[in-house]
RNA sequence: UGGGCUAUAGCCAAGCGGUAAGGCACAGGACUUUGACUCCUGCACUCGCUGGUUCGAAUCCAGCUAGCCCAG
């Protein structure tokens, strides 16, 4: 059997490369060219698929012995991943590029690379877990609890679950360290990933206006009840739940309880203003591939650091979710991904409306 | 130009003779394959100015300055 390594230059996915060989799969590594990194200056080098770590996994891959192969997939991710990450901003929702990379990219793009390249299966350096029962394919939250990155993988298909392996799914940060450390990697303490790929320094902001040529427009920051409480630099750089940044010093700390993109208006409020029972999920995914008849119980996130919390799920004839948690939600965001989860396993998931 | 009140960090604000709380904002760090949240650390050798009383004053007294209020 042949296997498409994705590697992006860490630990993770070194290992996951070491482990494929050691079962006797066939390997091939990869690593994908997303962006032109000259862009941003700075050096993305904590980011999941920075162009600076490419030495790094052809050096692995070559350690290892097998072929290495670097995708230039800029183009296209642009147009998708980053297009849609602007598009998003506009509209004064918070997109998660990271699910649309995955999506796109790594289950997409790559995996049909892989089968030109004859490969039966895309790896990736995942902790979560894939489990066939006789008739479908399950995704299943990665065995260390502090790791699990089921929350990005929720939109699979049964196609691409069906050609993906996730050699970490059953193992925790801690072994997976210790696993590169005995094979000699170099990276096995290189920490792990963070911030956008595409984003080095985290001035998404100045992301957005260089690919558009627009700059954000000022406008006003407001209470519940419209009053003017000062101005903001740009309805994009703000996202709700937010409190650092807005700039304003009041008696007691304000968040950012809502987005107006119509008014370009910031709507603040206390904490407490930020917690909602009810979430609509539009165009929800099943992992299964179609929606269950009736309601759900279950656990759902509404970010990826977030324990699930009980929730009870209505499928809607629009093909949205309504979740309805058992305790009110702390800003619930358009824009990011609510995941629905049943123990361990992940169920689907779908945009925040 | 009669009377009264207030002047503490970028903002709000405690303090009432014993050697400057707290909040907001801001900066740095931790956490993190998104954005946030959260947590930790830092942030007035100084209290409008000038004198005085006192062992000791942001705290008491006097004058000055500024702002606010009432009356005209």
């Amino acid at each position: 059997m042949k296997a498409l390594i994705a590697m992006s230059g860490g630990v993770d996915s070194s290992v996951a490369a070491s482990l494929m060989q050691e079962r006797g799969w066939d390997c091939v590594g990869c690593t994908m060219k997303l962006f032109e990194n000259p862009d941003a200056g700075a050096a993305a080098d904590k980011t999941c698929c920075s162009l600076d770590d490419v030495e790094d996994a052809r050096g692995v891959a070559r350690r290892l012995g097998m072929p290495y192969y670097v995708f230039n997939f800029t183009e296209e991710f642009r147009e998708r991943i980053i297009g849609h990450f602007i598009e998003e901003y506009l509209a004064g929702r918070t997109p998660n590029p990271c699910i649309d990379c995955n999506r796109f990219m790594k289950f997409g793009k790559l995996l049909d690379r892989a089968r030109v390249l004859g490969c039966d299966a895309v790896v990736t350096g995942h902790y979560a877990r894939i489990r066939f029962d006789g008739e479908r394919y399950h995704l299943l939250r990665g065995l260390d609890p502090g790791k699990d990155q089921s929350y990005v993988l929720y939109d699979m298909t049964q196609d691409q679950l069906a050609h993906t392996l996730f050699p970490l799914g059953e193992l925790t940060k801690e072994e997976v360290r210790r696993l590169a450390e005995a094979r000699g990697f170099l990276n096995a303490h290189k920490p792990d990933s963070q911030d956008i790929c595409f984003v080095p320094d985290g001035d998404y902001g100045a992301v957005i206006t260089a690919h558009t040529g627009r700059t954000p427009e000022p406008g006003d920051f407001v209470d519940a009840d419209g009053r003017v409480l000062g101005r903001h630099r740009g309805i994009l750089y703000y996202t709700v739940g937010q409190r650092k940044g807005l700039g304003l010093s009041l008696p007691a700390p304000l968040y950012v309880i809502r987005i107006d993109p119509e008014k370009n208006q910031v709507v603040l409020g206390p904490s407490e203003a930020l917690f909602r029972r009810d979430v609509t999920v539009r165009n929800f995914r099943w992992i299964s591939g179609e929606a269950p008849a009736g309601p759900v119980e279950g656990q759902a996130k509404l970010r990826y650091r977030q324990p699930p919390a009980p929730v009870t799920a209505f499928p809607q004839d629009d093909g949205s979710l309504l979740l309805s948690f058992a305790e009110p939600q702390r800003a619930p965001t358009p824009g990011q991904s609510a995941v629905l989860y049943q123990g361990e396993e992940v169920l689907g998931g779908g945009i925040i409306e």
